[in-house]
DNA sequence: TCATTAGTCAATAAATATATAAACTAAAAA
DNA sequence: TTTTTAGTTTATATATTTATTGACTAATGA
């Protein structure tokens, strides 16, 4: 294997590891629809300060987020737009995912149903 | 935030929990590439079978890999195969910057050059 | 200058992840 | 039936992640 390749596959792993919580994730979407200040974050939050900070610490460390000063707070943008569109393909087949169990389980239950009436 | 939305982002950071090693993230791409038993990823990775068994839990317990038993040896697939088409939007841009940072790196070099020459 | 705002840092405890070695198991072949 | 193949399981040591608390800092505004 050349080992460039290792190198990229070890990128993409910090990455992933980066993205790896759910807390993370939401972070992400929420400042891919518009730039946001931490405390911005907090209120949609509603999560200790510190643990925010070592989140974002987390992004920021995986160059996944940017940051520039406004007056007292610091503005929080994508750095790498592609992962957000990445992580919503994902989503996407999740949620798709998730209804098509949803609508199995409802048929079985109708399914159950009908069997009780007839007995 | 509706549950389901939360529900997704638990789903999905899961995911990225279980691509957050390089060599799950290889493993992903070579069966991408074509399906796969244990024992030829073992042929190309030369690491531990244990620790391939690991690896390939972490995968099939996230719901990425499917197995199919064929003779001894069991087949491995992707169970998602967008999720590794995500990983391909990601390798790209990861191979993009690090490509320009090499050139970047290069006209560094090159500038040092012709100081010490004029020097 | 002093207080406030916005955020970071450091220490800690608990939980998870990783690699490795050695024992184990199930299916197929001899 | 015994052996072999292909892979899993268990135990262990180490390292990493996460949440929480409380102290700290830098920039702004009164």
């Amino acid at each position: 294997m050349n080992p460039r390749s290792l190198q990229i596959y070890e990128l993409q792993a910090e990455i992933c590891k980066a993205l790896a919580h759910p807390l993370r994730l939401r972070i992400l979407d929420l400042i891919s629809a518009g730039e946001k200040s931490g405390s911005q974050l907090l209120e949609i939050l509603k999560i200790p300060k510190a643990n925010l900070s070592q989140h974002l610490a987390v992004l920021k460390g995986a160059g996944i987020l940017k940051e520039r000063r406004l007056g007292l707070s610091r503005i929080l943008a994508l750095a790498i737009p592609q992962i957000e569109e990445a992580c919503e393909l994902i989503r996407k087949v999740l949620a798709q995912r998730l209804q098509l169990q949803g609508r199995e389980a409802e048929r079985a239950r109708e399914v159950l149903k009908r069997q009780k009436r007839r007995a």
